[in-house]
DNA sequence: CGATATATATCGGCAACTGGTAGGTTAGGC
DNA sequence: GCCTAACCTACCAGTTGCCGATATATATCG
């Protein structure tokens, strides 16, 4: 677990980093995190706290019993926040990476030569491409 | 295919946003993009591609024959750059997000309370939460 | 009581990817 | 000439994280 990390994953990092928070309160924070656009599932969420809690970069943090319900906390661990970290900056460079491709192709439509690109280009199409510092995720 | 994509797909589509190129050629330039991290099998690209020229994020642009190989040349459609844009804005949420959330944890760790929060924090932990205005990955 | 919300837990199936294999051509080195 | 590496497209079994669901329990409200 040292690779890209997919969505759910993240945010579920994302919602322990500043603070401990217990299972249900984690998928309430993803929703949030992420405009309502993701709700995790139970099976997401318990299934990457183990894999997470496994990997070390969260581990359990304390029970609570509320209104005669369960609570089980949950805190990244050091490794977690670093993870965390070098995954925030693996997307920045992504996004930076689409966005500089992006604008590119806008420059090349507006230049008049889109899509087809002309037969000389065959061979030339090696030019320099956007080499990002760090690499990129 | 309008949900989240995972890095290869996402850094295939941006290999093809600046111009159209052929199979190979987006192997080498998804390399470069991450720095060397991430190579793309074959069973990886043309699986991808098929997904994507499916969704109608890509399409076939030409064939040529350089030195007697057959070079298939992809482009990304404008459907392909919309999701693409789309995509790198939810990078950029995401990675707000958790820079968000890291800096108000060092924030804790300044303040001396760390991992073990206080028993008073149970109830109190539904304190209001970055909420991305655009919503997040 | 039934419906809903709050809480933790488990599991089968799926899609995208991993990690390969395959077939072919070309160029360079020995 | 032979071997190796690079250049090309294509196909496939296995893995993994997640999807979508189910289950159990407590508490609240109409």
């Amino acid at each position: 677990m040292t690779g890209p990390m997919r969505e759910p994953t993240f945010l579920i990092l994302t919602a322990l980093a500043p603070e401990p928070r217990y299972g249900y309160e984690i998928i309430r924070e993803v929703a949030g995190l992420s405009g309502g656009r993701l709700k995790l599932r139970p099976g997401t969420l318990y299934g990457a706290l183990d894999r997470l809690a496994d990997a070390g970069l969260l581990e359990r943090d304390r029970e609570e019993v509320a209104d005669g319900r369960l609570r089980r906390y949950y805190r990244l661990t050091e490794a977690g926040s670093v993870a965390l970290t070098a995954e925030a900056e693996r997307l920045d460079r992504n996004a930076a990476a689409a966005r500089l491709g992006l604008d590119r192709r806008a420059a090349r439509s507006a230049a008049g030569s889109t899509g087809r690109s002309g037969a000389g280009s065959a061979v030339g199409s090696a030019a320099a491409s956007p080499r990002l510092a760090g690499g990129t995720a």
